[in-house]
DNA sequence: TCCAAATGCATAATTTTCTTAGGTATTCGT
DNA sequence: ACGAATACCTAAGAAAATTATGCATTTGGA
């Protein structure tokens, strides 16, 4: 899940899968635990995936066809790698698009305040 | 409610109390309708406010004492003027620092791909 | 050495917030 | 006079998170 330590959540709805598209458009292939690291690594600790929210939103864009598993051991445990599909390289592009795109609009509505800030 | 002409949905949750505090923080004071025209004309088209979404979150912002309503009869039509408490006034403040420091994260996250599109 | 914290996966019930789909009535423009 | 715009509203359902678990292994510090 996300988890906001700063946020209202409700911010944070609708962001996720954006976030894990990208993050493994950057790094190639990751496991869950990692995203929830890198996350919280990149944000200076102000974003947190939780782990409801993450495993549920990673199993969903595996059954999309967005992204594809890779099981791994180590030593007892396992990991579970995932990597994006050329649909899902796709969307990830997409996906940033429209985040971006969508800040634009949000930066016309809550102008002139939000100007300053931002 | 929120539509989506352009943007997946999900991005818009948990900002349209942000918006409609914002923008009787700007007006002094509007009616419902106002507010979705207002939003149509500021974010050219792009969001739409639709009814189903935008009532109840008005609503839900009066019980919660950051809006107060005065109704005016233009004729037999009647209009339901909505604007912010003092707490309402503060929160309206908060929502949108609130808003800026989540796309401040955002940026952290999804760069360098974002950097250069905001 | 032992125990807590970190690593690593997962699911289920509930809540929040919006979508979708209605409903009612008045006023304006052609 | 008739459709579009104005103006309010609610209710059922879906989507996406929160909250609360559960299980197992490994690491690090006292």
């Amino acid at each position: 899940m996300y988890i906001c330590l700063m946020y209202s959540k409700e911010l944070l709805k609708g962001t996720l899968k954006t976030i894990i598209l990208n993050l493994l458009s950057e790094n190639g292939k990751m496991y869950g635990y990692e995203i929830t690291q890198k996350v919280k690594d990149l944000s200076d600790g102000r974003l947190v995936l939780t782990e409801g929210a993450l495993y549920p939103s990673l199993h969903a864009l595996v059954s999309d066809g967005l992204l594809i598993t890779e099981t791994v051991s180590i030593g007892k445990r396992v990991r579970k790698y995932y990597s994006l599909t050329k649909q899902g390289d796709v969307t990830a592009t997409e996906k940033v698009n429209e985040f971006a795109d969508f800040i634009g609009t949000m930066k016309l509505i809550l102008s002139p305040k939000l100007k300053t800030q931002i």
